[in-house]
RNA sequence: GCUACUGUGGCUCAGUUGGUAGAGCAGCUGAUUCGUAAUCAGCAGGUCGCCGGUUCGAGUCCGGCCAGUAGCUCCA
């Protein structure tokens, strides 16, 4: 393959989004091939693959997928050429109107007045379209084309306006590809953590509940072995650690701006005739403790976290498992300092991340979003916090994308989005720059000088929401969770009634050595436990029988299946402890 | 919140054109004591999400509500 083909593959993702963008508009004129009658919106390439919106008065049911993909393999066969032409505004307006497409017609109508109109035509199917395309239907392979789901999505993104049919498809140039994603969804469908969370006990949620999930007592386990590492690694990091109440007087969230920004979202309550609302956020608390007595400099930097529970009201139809609930526990904490030691706070941070995002074994990428249109301070403040920001992880050797205009009102921030064994990625660390609230509450510390002096303040969360990277890590682990993390780190199983008392023991020795076990007592047939304590993904086995009794020993078994053979209980709990040490993933 | 779909014992699911519910697993009881992914038998367990309507009769049809799923919107 020469150099030059090497622009052409589908690693490329601007080959990729022409691919798919050429997909979408095959399946448009499938569409019209087989339903005449309907009305064609948009249809772009996306991250993973590519849709298009029909105005239909029916909405589409997966026996017509087949059919449209059907369709769509001979139009690929056909091989027809991709023209592209443009016209000027009334030719182009004209063209669609006489095609009887209203949904064309508007989008030429919001064009700049300079925009060229561009067409690309394939055989009878003409759409109006920046491009780029293929140049053939025919370099789309037919049998890797999947038209995957259909459903409902506005017109324009807008929920007050028309609701259209959206067809979601992926393609790839080798059918074995598209195999191979395929596989990929269902694996993701077994991990999915709502499935996972209710075979291994970790949650529930109930009609009850809606969005308040409920822990039960393995998924507790998981849930405080987490925190206690938070703690560990915040304690050695020089944090401090607060709890504020998760109530508050309504004047409180005046003052901070929630009220007027989000109270659509806030759970609110009447005590003695005063409004109060439930904390979607913890800063406020947070402010009021930094504000509760005076500081000095010499007290800076002040690194204070609070695992902090909030509620948000979600839209019912946002919910999903532990990924969007409506109280969830941030791994809060704020950041007071002067404001020449912004840059190795954030190293700091930026360091802490690092140490926990590597534990895990998901690494991560940076986004640092910079000034949005609505904001408050000036442009010079912002533009010197941005730097801060740049500098720290630049100079920490660190490589980020820039999101343009995307950071909060009330400052820059660096987003930190994980990719978990999958390659999703979750956004959950954030380090936010805020300069509103100091200003808000009046924060200040006495400098060197005497004076009174304005702190600056970062707002970070690693975890994000405790719920959430629970979901995230059980559904990156598939369930195996490393044996730190697991909730039960060893069964014991006895092979026969006569080893009962000897399982017993090891338990009891393990228990005393700080190991979360449990003996499976039942008069089961040996495979019928191995089997299931593998089915629990509980990470080692430890099966005693007669031999073990008589030589003194225990036979291990990882949920892997792999068999360790016979070897003493001490030499089994170094070696578990060195895994549990090492937070080893296995 | 919007559109579509789904909601049957703890779990996973079956229930034909409407005739008042079934399986496997789990549970319980008994037998079995068998060394690396499912031992056998028996028993028990459900006002079929909730409310209302149609009908002689509704899990099955209709309406409303609730919850869930996919996506849209939203995610401070």
């Amino acid at each position: 393959m020469s150099e030059e083909n090497n622009l052409y593959t589908f690693e490329n993702e601007q080959y990729r989004h022409t691919y798919w963008h050429t997909c979408s508009h095959i399946l448009a004129q499938a569409m019209k091939r087989l339903h005449p009658e309907v009305k064609l919106a948009i249809g772009p390439a996306i991250e993973n693959g590519f849709y298009y919106d029909f105005d239909t008065p029916e909405p589409f049911t997966e026996d017509q997928l087949s059919e449209l993909e059907g369709e769509m393999r001979k139009i690929c066969k056909e091989k027809l050429r991709l023209e592209r032409f443009e016209l000027p505004r009334a030719e182009a307006l004209k063209l669609m109107e006489e095609k009887g497409e209203p949904y064309k017609v508007e989008l030429i109508h919001d064009l700049p007045e300079e925009a060229v109109i561009s067409f690309y035509k394939q055989g009878e199917f003409t759409d109006l379209c920046a491009g780029p395309h293929l140049d053939s239907t025919g370099r789309v392979k037919g049998n890797a084309i999947k038209l995957t789901a259909c459903n409902a999505a506005y017109w324009r993104g807008d929920s007050s306006r028309q609701t259209l049919q959206r067809i979601y498809g992926v393609a790839f140039p080798r059918k074995d590809e598209l195999d191979e994603y395929l596989a990929k969804l269902e694996e993701a469908k077994r991990r999915d953590h709502r499935k996972l969370g209710k075979e291994l006990g970790l949650f529930m949620l109930t009609e009850e509940g809606p969005g308040f999930p409920f822990f039960l007592p393995r998924g507790m386990v998981l849930r405080n072995t987490l925190i206690d590492y938070w703690r560990e690694v915040h304690k050695r990091y020089g944090y401090v650690e607060i709890s504020t109440p998760i109530i508050l007087n309504r004047k409180l969230w005046e003052r901070s701006g929630h009220w007027e920004h989000y109270k659509n979202n806030m759970y609110t309550t009447v005590i003695d005739g005063e409004d109060f609302a439930i904390k979607p956020m913890n800063c406020p608390g947070g402010m009021m403790v930094y504000a509760s007595q005076p500081h000095s400099y010499r007290d800076l930097p002040l690194r204070v976290g609070e695992l902090g529970l909030v509620h948000r009201h979600e839209l019912s139809g946002a919910l999903h498992g532990l990924f969007r609930v409506r109280c969830f526990t941030q791994d809060d904490a704020h950041l007071f300092m002067t404001p020449d030691q912004l840059k190795d706070e954030i190293k700091g941070v930026v360091q802490l991340f690092d140490e926990v995002y590597s534990v895990f074994g998901l690494p991560y990428k940076i986004e640092l979003s910079t000034m949005p249109e609505d904001h408050i301070g000036t442009v010079e403040q912002w533009e010197r916090n941005q730097d801060i920001l740049k500098d720290a992880i630049t100079e920490m050797g660190k490589e980020f994308e820039v999101n343009e205009g995307d950071g909060a009102f009330y400052g820059p921030k660096l987003d930190f989005h994980l990719s978990d064994s999958l390659g999703r990625t979750w956004q959950c660390g954030t380090v936010q720059l805020d300069s509103q609230l100091p200003e808000r509450f009046e924060l200040e510390y006495t400098g060197e000088d005497g004076e009174k002096h304005r702190p600056v303040m970062l707002h970070r969360v690693v975890l994000g929401s405790i719920e959430r990277f629970i979901g995230v890590i059980t559904e990156h682990f598939a369930g195996a969770f490393p044996a730190w993390l697991a909730p039960v780190q060893v069964k014991v199983l006895p092979v026969t009634d006569r080893a009962a008392q000897y399982a017993d023991e090891v338990c009891a020795r393990l228990d005393g050595l700080g190991f979360r076990v449990e003996a499976d007592h039942r008069s089961e047939k040996i495979g019928k436990k191995i089997r299931e304590a593998t089915l629990e993904k509980i990470p080692y086995m430890l099966v005693v029988g007669d031999r073990d009794m008589e030589n003194a020993t225990v036979s291990p078994r990882r949920r892997t299946g792999e068999d360790l053979g016979g070897m003493s209980l001490e030499q089994f709990a170094a070696l578990l402890q060195e895994e549990v040490d090492s937070k080893a993933i296995k």
